[in-house]
Parts: C-alpha cells; sequence; structure tokens
DNA sequence: CGCTCATTTGATTGTTATCAAAAGAAGTGG
DNA sequence: CCACTTCTTTTGATAACAATCAAATGAGCG
C-alpha cells in the first residue's frame, strides 16, 4: 500500500514521470540538474500554499500530499477546480487559492522555471515536455467542465475516481486497482460539485454495487471496466489511445444542420 | 446594433483588440504583417470546422460569427466547453469538436502559428500577447467550472451573458448595455448545462426581474450592477481591476485548519 | 473519558430534468 | 400570398435528482 503522503519517489523521478506520461521524453540529467531537492516545504492540511513573501511569481513541484485549486463564493459555496498531486507542478493563481488538502510536501522550482524562460536550445526538449504537460492539464479542466455540466452524481463520482487513478499511476503512485487518496468527503464532494451528504449516499451507491471500495482513504477501483462505461471515461493522455475507449464520440453533429 | 455575424472590424484589427485586452501591446505593423487577410474561409450554421485535409496542425482566426468547443457523450448529452467569438484563435482540439453555432468567417492562421514557433527576437512581443491570451483563455474555463459546478441556473445564465458581453467588448462589438447572441436557446443551454425548457424559464425569469432583454439575438443588460451582484461575476482581464467587483473572496479558510 | 471532526441516516424541500404538446417564426414552393 | 414544413420558443404537468436540515453514530486524540 503505497501513500501519497510519504512514498520514497524523488522529485526529479516524479517529474521525468509526469513528462513521460505525455510521451517527451527529458534527458534525467537535465532534470536532475533543475536542483529540485534542494530547498523545501511543508505545508500543514488547510493552509494555502503560496510563495515566500518577496518572491515574485515562482513554481514549486508537489512531491507528497494533495493540494487543491479553490475557488470561493461570498457565500461560502466552494468549488475545487483542480486537484494536484505528486509530480504536479504549483504556479500562483490569481482568482483561485491554492490549499493544501493534507500535509503537502513540495520543492523549489525557481531553477526549472529559469530554465523555461531560458531560450536557449539545451532546454528545448524540457518546454517541449512543459507544454505538453500543459496540455493535459487542460484537457483535465475540460473533463471537469464536462462532468460537472451534463453528469449525473454517480457519473461525476466515477469519473474523477478514474481520473484520479490514471493520473496517480503515471507518477507511480498506485496498484492495478487501488490508490491513497486520504481526502474528507466533503473536499471530495467540492471536486465533484456536489453537497456532502449526496456525496456519501453516492459513495455508498458505488460500493454496494461493488464499483469501488473505500477504506482509510484508500480506493480500490473493484469494477474497472464497468466504471468506465458507466461514467465514459476516456483517457486525457496521448500515450494511452485505446480505440475502445473512444466513449465520447467525436460529434455527430450537435445542432442539425438543414436538410439541403 | 452591430452584428456579430457582419462587422466591419479586419482581421488584424481584431487580433490586436484582444489581445490588447490582456494589456500586451503588440505592434500594429507586426499584426497586419500576419497576412490575415489571404486565405478566408466560411463555415455554415452546424458544420464542424475544421482545417483543410492534409494541412497539419494550423490556427484560424474567427473574424465573424460564433462557434464552440463541443463535447458529446454517448447518450447524446452536449456540453459547450467554451464559445468562440470574432478575435478568439480556433486550434484544433483532440477530444472536442469545433462546430460553428452560426455562420462563421475564419481567416487563415498559418503564418501566425509560425511565428509563434519562431523563436528569434522580433517577435517576442507576439509571442507573450499569445501567453496572455492563453492565460486568459484559461480563466474563462475556469469560470465555466465554477459556474457549472456551483452556481443556480440564473446565476449561470447572469454570469455568462456578463462573460460574453464582456469579451465581445474586448474586441470592441458592443455597445454599452447591449450585444448580438445570435444563438438557439438550445446552444445556451449547452453552455450553462441547464435543459433547454429549464433555461428558457430562466430567461424568463432574468427578464420578468428587468435584468435582461432579449429581442432577435440580441441582448440588453439592463441593469448591469444587479446582474453582477446576482452571479457575484468578476473579471478575468487583468485591465479590468476594480475592487468592487472583488466578489469571490479570496477563500478565507475553506477547509478548518484545526484549533491549536 | 470527553472533545472534535467526519461519516452516516432520515425526513423534507427545492431545483432541475423530462415528457408532451401548443404556439410562434421563418423559409419553401405552389 | 398562402399552405406547408421545420425549427424554435413557450407552457403545463410530473418525476427525478440533489440540497438542506437535523440528528445520530463513529473515529481519532489528548
Amino acid at each position: 500500500m503505497i501513500s501519497i503522503l510519504k512514498h520514497g519517489v524523488m522529485a526529479a523521478e516524479l517529474l521525468g514521470r509526469k513528462f513521460a506520461a505525455t510521451r517527451t521524453r527529458v534527458d534525467p540529467t537535465c532534470l536532475q540538474d533543475l536542483g529540485l531537492d534542494s530547498p523545501r516545504s511543508t505545508f500543514e492540511p488547510g493552509v494555502e500554499i503560496r510563495e515566500a513573501e518577496g518572491r515574485a511569481r515562482s513554481l514549486q513541484l508537489l512531491t507528497e500530499g494533495v493540494a487543491a485549486e479553490v475557488r470561493c463564493l461570498v457565500d461560502g459555496r466552494r468549488q475545487i477546480l483542480f486537484l494536484r498531486f505528486p509530480g504536479d507542478v504549483l504556479a500562483p493563481c490569481d482568482s483561485e487559492t491554492l490549499i493544501a488538502l493534507t500535509r503537502v510536501r513540495t520543492s523549489d522550482g525557481a531553477r526549472l522555471l529559469a530554465r523555461l524562460s531560458d531560450a536557449s536550445p539545451a532546454y528545448q526538449p524540457l518546454r517541449r515536455a512543459w507544454v505538453a504537460a500543459g496540455r493535459v492539464d487542460q484537457a483535465l479542466l475540460r473533463d471537469q467542465v464536462v462532468r460537472l455540466g451534463r453528469m449525473s452524481a454517480v457519473e461525476r463520482v466515477a469519473h474523477m475516481l478514474l481520473e484520479v487513478h490514471e493520473r496517480l499511476g503515471q507518477v507511480g503512485l498506485v496498484t492495478e486497482t487501488t490508490f491513497h487518496l486520504p481526502l474528507t468527503q466533503e473536499m471530495v464532494s467540492d471536486v465533484a460539485g456536489l453537497s456532502v451528504v449526496h456525496l456519501n449516499r453516492t459513495l455508498q451507491n458505488l460500493r454496494r454495487d461493488g464499483l469501488v471500495g473505500l477504506r482509510q482513504g484508500y480506493v480500490t477501483l473493484r469494477d474497472r471496466a464497468r466504471l468506465v462505461q458507466l461514467a465514459s471515461y476516456a483517457s486525457v493522455y496521448p500515450a494511452a489511445w485505446n480505440p475502445s475507449q473512444r466513449l465520447t464520440r467525436p460529434a455527430p453533429s450537435p445542432y442539425l444542420v438543414m436538410a439541403s
């Protein structure tokens, strides 16, 4: 049982795996060279993750724990826009707040940022990988839109769990069917855009139907195939190309073209 | 009454205005030099917008009409992820389909794409503007997530209309309170993640309360202040910084930090 | 234990989707 | 100009889904 709060994987290795998931290969030396093991920070659960004061726009690499980009409305409604896992890069964002959902450890990404701004050809592969990773993030955000806009509660939760499993899989923090997601149901409900109570009932349904198991912050996908179908889940990763996953058909003709 | 389907604004000018909205200034000569007036295409409503076959990943600049990035689920549910207006750049996207919602005209962005890939310092401002515009797009997508995840039907619609007004305003296609949005309610309902019927009733409420007016594809924001408050709308554009718009408070403490 | 926080349950309300159908608008061809 | 078709908007009735309220149970911790 691998824990997301404490695993043995080094920062550079995590980033490399994440890049590999987008089918962009970056030289390990180059990654090592980013000095991701020097200044590290820890954030307690519930705390906002921000750069040390004074330092302008920088980056951090999340190495352990779970963080979230959260948006709060005036009346207290909350929406988590994006979950961040080990291997993800944390960038300050104006309209959202970055919150540590569990204890979080980060590595300083100042040098990474510098290399990305550096136009020299030596860092070309790094920049490419960066762009590819950004594209994946965007695709994930788009999935989030579809989940919230058009999916029922069960679908949202199933889809989300599949996504988390796959994302953690890319950095090697899963087994075939299980992963560690030590979040409260309240937090998950803020990802899924549901009330806590309804999320709870939805999870019970998924459990009852033998689709997922939940114990001590560990999630088991008991019937992945059925989950995938239920949520019409399709991977956002280019590598995982698989015709049978083409479940969201490419828009036959959303708005009727008038007959000629 | 300015029409989104036919206005006199040239492609380069549109792009310049769009960039200006992100507070990045690009030399008009550089924009003219993009040759945005050469090959132009037209797409009929309902039709998929794609590059001419054979040509690899390219770009198009939308000059007239409205397009949408649409995701369709197997059972026919649809979600529009993003509306595209004049001045927006259309890039092919794997998991989504780009559909013309009205008659759409585009300019060829091949040279733009080339300049963006060209690392020479001459195109530095252009690249900066591009990145800034991308950031705005991402912010808009995030707003969409919050709308769908945590807002009620009226809020969603109000928020969306304010957003459209502002976006069209950036390219000069609005008056103080009105803009042209010749979409069917079905299309709007796919943006807002609502059923057509419910969208219709929601619009009626907004009308009844004197908040918006709708006639012939033209929208009038009759009480902008109240709409902004209703939807807790905050602009995503850096220029429009305005303390009173800070309605989504910066996450006081989403998840209780345990008392010490 | 006794505290706090998280999960679970039950009862109820409110919102939104769905179904069915009427009324309105717009274009087509006679 | 009218009948005809097709699409869009609107209305009414009903059902499904999810939020809310209130309270009980469970889990972890000093």
